[in-house]
DNA sequence: TTGACAAATCATGTATACAAAAATACTGTT
DNA sequence: AACAGTATTTTTGTATACATGATTTGTCAA
């Protein structure tokens, strides 16, 4: 084993297998066979495992009685929820935040990303770097209320399936309707934090719950007009309806 | 290696490893050590790692960057907000019921319950049988949306370090002033499923919200009052601040 | 041909072995 | 006596071995 794999062998597992599972690669409802997955992905059963236990906890897996996982199936319905549940925390973040006031080196660097997504968006449309400011904007809103604990869940039902804020970028640039949705985004982006600055808890709370909403319209428009892209989608290729 | 034992290592190591963290049997920071921690619970180290990993996520441990593990210690902001975190996913899992409509066999079982908890709060209190019907509450609550997703992260939030139900229960009952508060959380439990049938998703959210709120009122007052009881709710010996 | 039972194969859960990295103890120098 | 550098001991992360229980395959009877 060289020097460079050793870094971790979980996280190169944990990263892989995700990203197999969310390219929709297992045949649903089958069982993920250890031994071969983890020669597939030129480690031990050790750190598939963990990997395994990872992904069953963010949902993606689901264990079977009789010992193993398999690949988790959602419903459109299971993905409304874990959207509405992203939009019920970040609203609990944005409403921490307004009550206790942001921490201020984040709400400094939150005016500069906010800055550069009016940059991004118009007049002409970076996506590229409109899906890492985005996911920048994200990141501090979870940690302004200055609770890690409040951060740490907040993030965590950011990686529920396709609840991401970053899951329906993905196809955006080639469909001109979303433009329009990415600058509504960042209309929202700023009503949230100047509620959040205005110490208006209650408005960036519903404020923050509506952005998420954002995504449902979305996904909403993707199944209804292009379903095609449903497969772009990283976890849209797990729903069995 | 017995029969008995085979049930689940692994199972075994995570109550124990957690009963231990809760109990404060570990000096605050210092790493845990695998081998003799496996050698003390009488099993190996592949299953005490993955109770571990588990004990991370569930938030009473932490990854020292190093390698390896220590008890996470919190402040009481921390437990202020992880109870707060409870009661916004109590309170959606409320709302969501109320704009969905309750599953009907859980509602019916819901009724049952809480003519069970009015007999068990008076006249007199038979505190063991609350328990374990508060529990149940909660744990209907949690699934009258009928949504997994729901279900699955107001449970995972019960989880989080002395935010459960349950957790200011212990030793309430040596607290005559308790007793009421264990009357007026009932009086709330009644008014929260009232707004769920009567399809009132705010209502029932803002109760919900407030019901939690209870918790923090006793933890306030355990600490002021009778700090000494600290040691008997499960987490709070973890409290460094 | 279908179904049930038995044998064999396979997969999981657990224990253990091993190597690389950290932490600790030690030695020699100033 | 204090400190830097080194050797030693732990400790982790990973691989592998092993046993029990699950699953499949094959065989035979109806």
């Amino acid at each position: 084993m060289n020097r460079q794999d050793r870094k971790t062998q979980f996280t190169k597992a944990l990263i892989e297998l995700r990203s197999l599972v969310l390219d929709g690669s297992f045949p649903s409802g089958a069982r993920l066979p250890e031994t071969s997955l983890a020669d597939r992905l030129g480690l031990s059963r050790t750190p598939l495992r963990q990997a395994m236990d990872r992904l069953v906890d963010e949902g993606l897996l689901e264990r079977i009685e009789t010992g193993g996982c398999r690949v988790a199936s959602f419903s459109m319905a299971d993905i409304m929820d874990a959207i509405e549940l992203r939009g019920v925390l970040e609203g609990t973040a944005a409403r921490l935040a307004a009550e206790r006031g942001a921490v201020p080196a984040l709400a400094q660097r939150m005016t500069e990303v906010l800055d550069a997504l009016d940059a991004v968006v118009s007049p002409e449309l970076d996506f590229r770097a409109y899906v890492s400011l985005n996911e920048e904007f994200h990141s501090l809103l979870a940690r302004l209320a200055g609770s890690s604990i409040v951060a740490r869940e907040v993030e965590r039902a950011n990686r529920l399936p396709a609840a991401s804020p970053t899951a329906f970028l993905q196809g955006q640039d080639t469909i001109p309707d979303f433009r329009d949705s990415l600058r509504r985004a960042q209309t929202q982006h700023r009503a949230i934090f100047e509620a959040i600055l205005a110490r208006e808890g209650a408005r960036a709370e519903a404020l923050a719950r509506e952005h998420a909403r954002l995504a449902r319209t979305n996904l909403e428009y993707v199944m209804r007009e292009k379903p095609s892209l449903a497969g772009k989608v990283p976890g849209l290729a797990l729903v069995a309806d």
